[in-house]
DNA sequence: TCCCCTCGAGTTCA
DNA sequence: CTCGAGGGGA
């Protein structure tokens, strides 16, 4: 953690700097934790950044003068927008970037269903604005709800705000479901941006990246009476909960949209292929800048009601549709310096700090390199004129470098060989079946390392680990800098030694009482944890989220687990191949938590973990659905879905498919033309049943 | 043996 | 979110 300098050894303008950045930084956390309900930083973070800037202003009255950023968000009601669940989530599309991956979309859309490549198969195809999503709930024609699009399935209700923009009735027109909730785009067309941006400018107020941004903004205002004065628009171009469907195509849906009196975009094309949505894409990027709004890509959809239903989900995003975006955005800017970080597992990873420059609306200062390959490949040099881009989305990247723009004598980048946290030789390891370099290089100091046991301290606290509120990174860093946490078993003896000691935390920069017995009671709290959570906590190579639930699930306790690891040091133990059995665990993973446990230190390390923390059973697998758990094997033709649509629906009801017929096997769908499976089932004793029976077990 | 998909690890900025 | 690699099916 960086210790401030003292207050009175500050200049005048370092101190004012210092003022302004705290104001900003403040007011930034307190928009996070009024508005958005999702504090970016601990109370002790804040505690601190808060008094730091008071200090300021008492010792700099000047300062206090000035209208501050912080005060007048902080001094703001404590108000915010209520919770909207919504029923149908808000889910996010999938990007395509060229011509050969729409082909790969319709392409695979045609396999899912199981359509011959000359079968007729439409697809819509319609700008894709740069607003932001808006849920908008009818009532019997009335609008009684408009909710943000918020993380998919939780936003915020602007209602107030959304009525004050004159685009959006407020009354249906003709005979609108009962219940119909629209969903489409805000946004903000350039000249209305640019006027509003000049207004701001002359009344000394804050001015907008982009047109995006100042939509965002004027919606989320407290007060919709602001909202009233900036000039918002929208485009209806989905639903959520609708009572009776007014069409069974996309195209149609939105042209009943249209109907009831919303705006719809009206360059959205029916589409018969891949090339018509191409065209459709080359179109819309010539006139792109004269459209008089943002847009960053095209979307496209299958234009079949039914046939979106068949294709469903894959995770978060629809089969369905894909945005097609137009190429990212670039920028020149001058590469300062590379920094080299240290993660957990030991991994070098290098970042370029970039002179801060404007992409795509928001001011980068920082790209990740990936690797070394990554910088020698292209040739990246500290003082290098760069061009970054912000990819698709959000992570900037280096693109390439400007070479007739290096300065002169520029060496080439010389990769560290020493890890610059511990100074311990940093190692490309070689893959002993193929000879090649990994192309990470890895600190070989693994339980000297200061980074990595910091790096492994706040991956045991995360989200997903043990998840202890109040111990985030920053607070992490400084006990571990103070010697007050090595190990996680330190965390949960830290009250104890501070109640011994004489130096107490509460007194130190940052905490306060209050906090203090936050974290406090955040560690109790976690003294027992669910087995699959502690299991990741530990932070074992390759055992992730998902590999940890599986051996959680596989030993049931944790005992179980560390004895079979234990005895599973040997390669061709009994033990090792335990572990490997499990479903989704190969070699190399369970040679990974044979490794763990072989270590002295890890298992010291445990020794004190487990007098301090009791895993607990595994949270039961959802059991809602009739074939959860169950293992299915689908053979022979099916009839109403393809293959890999059967599979997709059976996991999501929580069974697992495999190919294959073993014992293992609950139960065997045989469809016309079944051959050996069905044999085989026979002999196992595996339930068989048809296509039809199987839809039927499972409601659909 | 190859290919596809999933998982792990690392990272950005608001 | 992306990249690379592991796992497992074809």
């Amino acid at each position: 953690m960086r210790t401030p300098a003292s207050i009175e050894s500050l200049s005048a303008d370092d101190a004012r700097a210092e003022h302004a950045r705290l104001g900003a930084e403040i007011a930034a956390h307190d928009i996070a934790y009024h508005q958005n309900d999702a504090p970016t930083v601990s109370d002790a973070e804040y505690d601190a950044l808060r008094r730091r800037f008071d200090a300021l202003e008492k010792a700099f009255p000047d300062l206090a003068r000035a209208a501050s950023p912080a005060r007048q968000v902080g001094a703001a009601p404590a108000q915010k927008f209520a919770k909207v669940r919504h029923v149908v989530p808000m889910l996010s599309l999938g990007n395509v970037f060229d011509e050969a991956e729409v082909e790969d979309f319709v392409e695979r859309v045609r396999r899912f269903l199981g359509m011959p490549a000359d079968a007729p198969l439409a697809f819509t195809a319609e700008p894709k604005i740069d607003g932001l999503s808006c849920s908008l709930r009818y009532e019997h024609g009335e609008l009684v709800q408009a909710a943000t699009r918020g993380d998919g399935f939780e936003g915020e209700d602007v209602t107030a705000n959304v009525r004050t923009v004159g685009e959006i009735p407020h009354k249906l027109r003709g005979h609108a479901p009962a219940v119909l909730e629209v969903r489409g785009e805000i946004y903000m067309t350039h000249a209305d941006f640019a006027a509003l941006n000049e207004r701001q400018a002359r009344e000394g107020d804050k001015l907008f990246a982009n047109p995006r941004n100042a939509a965002a903004g004027s919606l989320r205002q407290l007060d919709s009476a602001i909202t009233a004065g900036r000039p918002l628009h929208f485009f209806a171009y989905a639903w959520g909960e609708v009572s009776n469907m007014p069409a069974d195509t996309q195209h149609g849906m939105v042209e009943a949209f249209a109907k009831y009196g919303l705006p719809t975009n009206p360059r959205m094309k029916l589409c018969h292929g891949a090339r018509d949505m191409i065209a459709v894409f080359n179109a819309l990027g010539d006139d792109r800048a004269r459209l008089g709004y943002d847009i960053d890509g095209v979307v496209y959809k299958v234009d079949d009601l039914a046939l979106q239903a068949r294709l469903g989900f894959v995770s978060r995003a629809p089969r369905w549709a894909v945005a097609h975006k137009f190429p990212a955005e670039q920028a020149t800017t001058v590469l300062r310096d590379i920094e080299i970080q240290v993660g957990r597992t030991g991994a070098l990873t290098p970042v370029a700090k970039l002179e801060p420059v404007t992409v795509g609306g928001v001011v980068v200062s920082n790209a990740t390199l990936h690797n070394e390959d990554e910088i020698a490949r292209k040739d990246i040099r500290v003082g290098d004129t760069v061009v970054v881009q912000r990819a698709g989305d959000v992570i900037p990247q280096i693109v390439r470098v400007i070479e007739e723009r290096r300065p002169a004598h520029a060496p080439k980048y010389a990769f560290p060989h020493v890890c610059p946290a511990c100074g311990s030789a940093a190692i490309r390891e070689i893959d002993e079946k193929t000879g090649e370099a990994d192309v990470v290089r890895r600190c070989t100091g693994g339980l000297v390392c200061p980074a990595q046991a910091v790096e492994r301290l706040k991956h045991f606290c995360s989200r997903n680990a043990l998840d202890i509120e109040g111990l985030g990174d920053k607070q992490i860093e400084f006990f571990y800098e103070k010697g007050l946490v090595k190990t996680p078993a330190d965390i949960f003896t830290l009250e104890a030694r501070d109640k011994a000691s004489l130096t107490k935390i509460e007194n130190y920069d940052g905490f306060g009482k209050v906090s203090t017995r936050n974290l406090f009671a955040a560690i109790e709290a976690r003294r027992s944890v669910e087995l699959n959570r502690f299991i990741f906590a530990l932070g074992i190579r390759r055992i992730g989220e998902t590999n940890a639930r599986r051996l959680a699930r596989h030993f049931g306790d944790f005992a179980a687990l560390r004895a079979t690891a234990r005895a599973a040091a040997a390669p061709d133990s009994e033990a090792r191949a335990e572990i490997n059995n499990i479903g989704g665990v190969g070699d190399v993973v369970a040679e990974a938590v044979a490794d763990f446990f072989a270590e002295p230190h890890n298992e010291e390390v445990l020794d004190r973990l487990l007098e301090q923390v009791t895993p607990t059973p595994m949270e039961a697998i959802a059991t809602d659905s009739p074939v959860a758990g169950k293992t299915v094997v689908f053979t022979g033709a099916l009839e109403r879905m393809t293959r890999e649509e059967a599979k997709a629906r059976a996991e999501r009801l929580g069974a697992k498919v495999a190919g294959s017929v073993s014992k293992k096997t609950d139960i065997l769908v045989a469809g016309p033309g079944a051959g050996s499976k069905l044999a085989k089932a026979a002999e196992a004793g595996v339930r068989v049943m048809t296509e039809e029976e199987w839809l039927a077990l499972i409601g659909a």
